[in-house]
RNA sequence: CGGAGUAUAGCGCAGUUGGUAGCGCACUUGGUUUGGGACCAAGGGGUCACAGGUUCAAGUCCUGUUACUCCGACCA
């Protein structure tokens, strides 16, 4: 391609809206431009990179036996009434009516349409197992859109349904997909961890995120770097360092604490350690949107309470911290700031966190304004407790694997792919069944896989630049070389290099050729902005040598070489 | 939805106590220059987000609205 002939308008300055590099460096290296608030257009160059990395992920899931479809975007009302998700989906679900009044959903993700295809086409046990997937757009009404193409309300996403006869060809598909996403990410080019995560209101058995590492990322990932215990902060776990200073047999003691409504105040009006303490938290569970009952959580003064876990373990539809005190005050007799485990039994639902389960001489609230109690024993003071994990994993402060006492490690992470078991769920709402060899009826097992392919895009961006700009893996690149031309006045040059260009197109590099009548620092400045991970600098001196400069955008390594070694010198740097 | 901020030329920004809009880059033309975002000269380009209000006079003051950005809540 010769950039006169192109469209690739580049950017001197950061756009004013944009904060992080991939968003920035996007816009300025002309890959898009914003429609709207989380809308982006890809322009030529952009749209290039795009394909590539969708056809990374295309010829991946093939070979791992995947078969592509392509499903409308519009979901008729029926399909997610029969799931259920017209109603789970609140406001991120697009809704839309046709000139019949007739509601659509613009897809947010496609279970419900694979699984109508599957339980109509397919009625034998002989055709299974069988995975299906597609790469098109998601849309999703966020909340709050941002970084770029990172949290789009529209995005790129490839994905697949696996249907199995059974929980052990259930897993082999997993794990099939699992390897495929290895191989996908490292061809990409991609920095990235395999976290175990939630599976939460989906109720599936297993679920794993594809994490890139930035510190840009909106998970909080747990590592162990010994022995490779990864997980998502929403289910990690982890040994908290109990300080063992403190663990005497103390006998229960109310003591006077005025004006001490938080943790850090009486744990410092009494001089005692944070970690010694008792947190507590009231927590409103709601069953059919309506309030059941409160929860009392208590748990160690310097965890915080994950509600993931906690909802999990209380198997609830939703809850939220109790905002009102006037409500908490009302309904338990006690005082907010001063609440504690003790004697609020039976009148609410006590959780005990792991973190304190088996710990003495604590300090806690008493439930009456201005004490707290001193050498608290959990397992000698309160009754009618249940003993939960629903402590955060905070993966710093000494806190230990659980798998092998090591230290932890605390990171940001961009979700970028996540794989599930479902296991019956959709199955069972869609009634998909088999005829087994024997005759009898079997309900498949089911997984699905995604991967963001617009996200994974900017990851790559967010992951693999400098100041000067993007640089591109080379699986990624769509122009495998810029050649930049110092002068267009010089036929000889001109001829010169485009001998080299049609040369390096013959070979497929896909060469770009700079051919603007630019000075070379301009020239020099847009080769680095948009990452071509080669650039060969076409010059008169080295012409009448018969050499050019070919230099890493990398390392920015340079080597000056005779022009007819130039397909030779690449074909050897990339084979490595 | 709560908190904070922004909106002036294609992009980045300035615009004082209210007096009729400017700088840099980009663009057009001519010239010089040509290995890391050149220089000179001459041009073109604005419903100052929108709607009201105050005033002789509003980019500037007041009220409302919208859009965008950041923090939080949310995220099968």
């Amino acid at each position: 391609m010769k950039l006169t002939e192109y469209f690739l308008p580049t950017l001197k300055e950061n756009p004013s809206d944009a904060f992080i590099p991939s968003h920035q460096l996007m816009l300025r290296a002309g890959l898009m431009r914003k429609t709207s608030s989380g809308l982006y257009s890809y322009l030529p160059y952009g749209l290039a990179l795009l394909l590539k990395v969708e056809s990374i992920v295309r010829e991946e899931m093939n070979d791992a036996g995947a078969l592509e479809c392509k499903i409308p975007l519009l979901i008729p009302k029926e399909l997610l009434i029969k799931s259920g998700r017209w109603y789970v989906f609140k406001s991120e679900l697009f809704r839309l009516k046709n000139r019949s009044e007739n509601d659509y959903a613009l897809s947010p993700t496609n279970e419900e349409n694979f699984t109508q295809l599957i339980k109509d086409e397919i009625a034998s046990y002989k055709e299974l197992p069988i995975n299906l997937y597609q790469i098109n757009y998601k849309f999703r009404d966020e909340i709050r859109s941002r970084f770029g193409v990172m949290r789009g309300k529209e995005f790129l996403m490839k994905d697949a349904y696996s249907f199995d006869l059974d929980e052990v060809s259930l897993d082999e598909s997993y794990q099939k997909m699992k390897k495929a996403y290895f191989k996908i990410f490292n061809r990409l080019g991609m920095n990235f961890v395999c976290v175990k995560a939630d599976s939460g209101a989906m109720g599936g058995d297993a679920s794993e995120e594809f994490m890139v590492t930035s510190a840009i990322g909106e998970e909080t990932i747990i590592i162990c770097e010994k022995c490779g215990y990864a997980a998502n902060s929403e289910i990690a776990q982890e040994i908290p360092f109990h300080p063992s200073s403190e663990r005497g047999d103390d006998d229960l003691e109310k003591v006077f604490t005025p004006n001490t409504k938080t943790i850090k105040d009486v744990c410092s009006y009494l001089k005692a350690d944070v970690k010694n303490s008792v947190k507590a938290r009231v927590y409103s569970i709601y069953e059919d949107e309506h309030l059941k009952e409160l929860a009392l959580v208590l748990i160690r003064g310097d965890y915080e309470v994950n509600e993931v876990k906690l909802s999990n373990f209380l198997q609830a539809d939703e809850i939220k911290l109790t905002e009102s005190d006037l409500e908490i005050e009302e309904k338990l007799g006690t005082a907010v700031g001063f609440i504690g485990g003790i004697g609020l039994a039976p009148k609410v639902k006590i959780i005990v966190d792991e973190t304190i389960a088996e710990r003495k001489n604590l300090i806690m609230g008493s439930n009456e304004k201005d004490y707290h109690y001193k050498g608290v024993d959990i397992k000698r003071d309160l009754k009618n407790y249940q003993v939960a994990e629903i402590y955060l994993a905070k993966g710093d402060e000494g806190a230990k694997c659980v798998k092998c006492q090591a230290d932890l490690k605390k990171t940001k992470g961009v979700e970028i792919g996540h794989i599930f078991k479902l296991g019956r769920k959709y199955v069972k709402d869609f009634d998909l069944t088999f005829k087994n060899a024997d005759g009898s009826e079997i309900i498949p097992m089911m997984g699905c896989y995604g991967i963001g392919v617009t996200r994974s895009l900017a990851a790559i961006i967010e992951q693999n630049h400098d100041e000067e700009g993007i640089i591109l893996p080379y699986n990624v690149a769509h122009f495998k070389v810029v050649i930049l031309l110092m002068s267009m006045k010089d036929e000889e040059l001109v001829d010169f290099a485009e001998k080299v260009y049609f040369d390096l197109k013959d070979n497929h590099f896909n060469p770009l050729l700079d051919d603007r009548d630019e000075r070379p620092g301009f020239k020099f400045k847009d080769a680095n902005l948009i990452g071509v991970p080669y650039q060969v600098v076409i010059g008169k001196k080295n012409m009448r040598l018969g050499k050019v400069e070919l230099i890493a955008r990398k390392s920015q390594e340079k080597k000056l070489i005779p022009a007819s070694e130039l397909l030779k010198v690449l074909t050897e740097l990339i084979s490595k």
